[in-house]
DNA sequence: AACCGGGATGACAACGCTGTCATTTCGACT
DNA sequence: AGTCGAAATGACAGCGTTGTCATCCCGGTT
């Protein structure tokens, strides 16, 4: 059957609870000691139970996913990060899609920290960036971290691994000046997400550092979505002086512009030069290929579940104060520029 | 704290035991009693303690999601259902990402079953077409569930969901040779899913029963990908005798054709009707919007996670043999037509 | 050489539930 | 009313681990 703690502790001469102290790396053990012990482990191949530690112990060792964001591609992404995350230090995941809009979002994160006992929680956008939601988990005193867009990070830091969409916009941007392009559309995505401001301020940036004046008929508002993204390029195309390149707020929509240009006949890169956001498959799935800003998701969201479980951690064993600056985990990525067929020089 | 079994029995008035028969639905248990307790347990918002009963009961609350099918769309929907049906009878999803073409994967199955204790297996294509896997499933005689195309499930129909492609491929074969289509072109999804098969059988009979001749330099080879339906459709079309339909094995490849047509200037759906297959927001996103089968995965993905809990159950609860023959779980699923923008008469 | 203090270790209860088996209850039949 | 058997219920021992607290061992002091 399976091997427990017990038989560790009968091939390693000792007591359980000497095994126990060394697989949780407590203090007091001898160091011959605690050789003999991993030995045993090793030699036995033995796991502790899941189960019986969350029963027994104080701590639990499950953490919990809470997502509402409908791009599936972007939701496997983080959740493949933090199951790897999980694994890597015998943690369980469990998986909660919510609605960061449903009145319920309080009861249900109260019975789901309550219920569950669940050691920490890891929220994506745009439930993530939804204030109400952040101080329910506030007071529900569980551990959690936010993937958020910088801009959102402001108040609770400690809790946060940003994306610095400002940045990554802005040399984007760039991007396109350096081609000589002076009227570049813009395409925004939705209200409710944060990345949606931070992506604007980084391509107003740009274009103000470049010398360009704003050009407000040039930006629109929009959703993430290819629909979205095919009615604003329409529109930015059908206008009396259209850009010579667009700037998509994340791949979906860049996807639906080049679809938009293709039906209007205009030949791209010669004529329209268009960027996306995000590096999804979405933009590989496109022929040819977006020139889009490459945001490690799956990268992010190790390092949001590794920052989860060493305050969960650090919490269960020494509440040694300087817990908190986590070591070696990163806590702002901005995504890089890659380029792609789909954007050139600005047309003479 | 948290309300245990204790409160509850305190609260009826019976021993926990009683409780327990209670919440586990065992027999010998007055009704008067029943209600007494199940008072208490409503009252007191009771939920018993997942961790308390994997480790005192034999059998284990928790199923396993194991899926190798890069299409995200695909697998969130999976997951959403699973985890519905899963939350419905208090158990909980262990999520697995595999790769059933990995030589690990039986020893990587058998750590799973082994070390975690799950109660279930869901597995999807191609992972639950692949037969040595499956052999290796069965080899450890753990319960499971195989979501299949209908093909594949031969052996063993009672673990089964079953997708229907070929029927549904006939039907949406019919329904362009309705509309006067004579030559169609099939492109073919990867060789490893079955559903590949079957969706090409479909089309074939469909096919004969309208007396059209086998044409096979209209069946191109391909795989589920965007590009793979650019790729198809280009040689399609730029033939001698071009097809007026294209019928793309799923949705997926179906943007990729219709890429292709509006690259080559082909007018749609005057010129060149196409359908996909699966209804994946894939469809949607397109624009205008795809005709396609629509493909229920939440729904299956419900149903095959209903089914393995039954399984699980009927073997802890009672060993009453006809326990198998679930009653008011569908087994089978033949996507359905949905007809939109993107399909219309033949060309005269 | 006896003594002390603190690190190292172990014994044992507890976590919340299920399984086993003993005990009680109740209706039906003498 | 007394007896019997099955159904209903409960007492109690685990499940595999952690937390608490007692014990042991050791080098350093006096």
């Amino acid at each position: 059957m399976k091997v427990t703690i017990n038989d560790v502790a009968a091939k390693a001469g000792v007591s359980i609870k000497t095994v126990s102290r060394v697989i949780n790396n407590e203090p007091s053990v001898r160091p011959a000691t605690k050789k003999k012990v991993m030995d045993a482990v090793k030699e036995l191949n033995y796991q502790p139970n899941l189960a019986a530690r969350n029963l027994a112990g104080t701590r639990s060792y499950t953490i919990a996913f809470i997502y509402d964001n409908p791009n599936a591609y972007y939701v496997i992404d983080m959740q493949n990060g933090i199951l790897d995350a999980c694994k890597a230090r015998g943690y369980e995941l469990l998986i909660h899609p919510s609605n960061s809009k449903s009145p319920d979002v309080h009861k249900e994160l109260e019975d789901l920290v309550e219920h569950s006992k669940v050691a920490g929680l890891v929220l994506t956008p745009p439930f993530s960036e939804t204030p109400e939601v952040i101080e329910t988990v506030k007071k529900l005193g569980v551990d959690y971290v936010r993937i958020v867009s910088s801009e959102a990070a402001q108040k609770d830091e400690d809790n946060c691994i940003q994306v610095d969409d400002s940045s990554a916009a802005y040399e984007l941007t760039k991007h396109l000046l350096d081609q000589g392009h002076k009227r570049i559309g813009f395409l925004c995505g939705g209200e409710e997400h944060v990345s949606t401001h931070g992506r604007l301020d980084g391509f107003k940036r740009a274009l103000q550092d470049g010398g360009i004046a704003p050009q407000q008929e040039l930006i629109l508002k929009g959703e993430y979505s290819f629909d979205s993204g095919v009615q604003g390029a329409k529109k930015l195309l059908q206008s009396d002086n259209p850009p010579t390149a667009i700037f998509a707020s994340n791949d979906e929509m860049a996807a639906g512009a080049l679809f938009a240009a293709r039906l209007m006949n205009i030949d791209i890169p010669a004529q329209l030069s268009i960027v996306g956001f995000e590096d999804s498959p979405f933009s590989r799935q496109t022929w040819p290929k977006l020139t889009t800003a490459h945001q490690p998701n799956n990268e992010i969201a190790k390092c949001a579940a590794a920052l989860v479980l060493s305050k969960a951690r650090s919490k269960g064993a020494a509440e040694s104060g300087s817990a908190s600056k986590e070591a070696g985990i990163q806590r702002t990525f901005t995504p890089s520029l890659v380029e792609r067929d789909y954007s050139g020089p600005a047309p003479s």
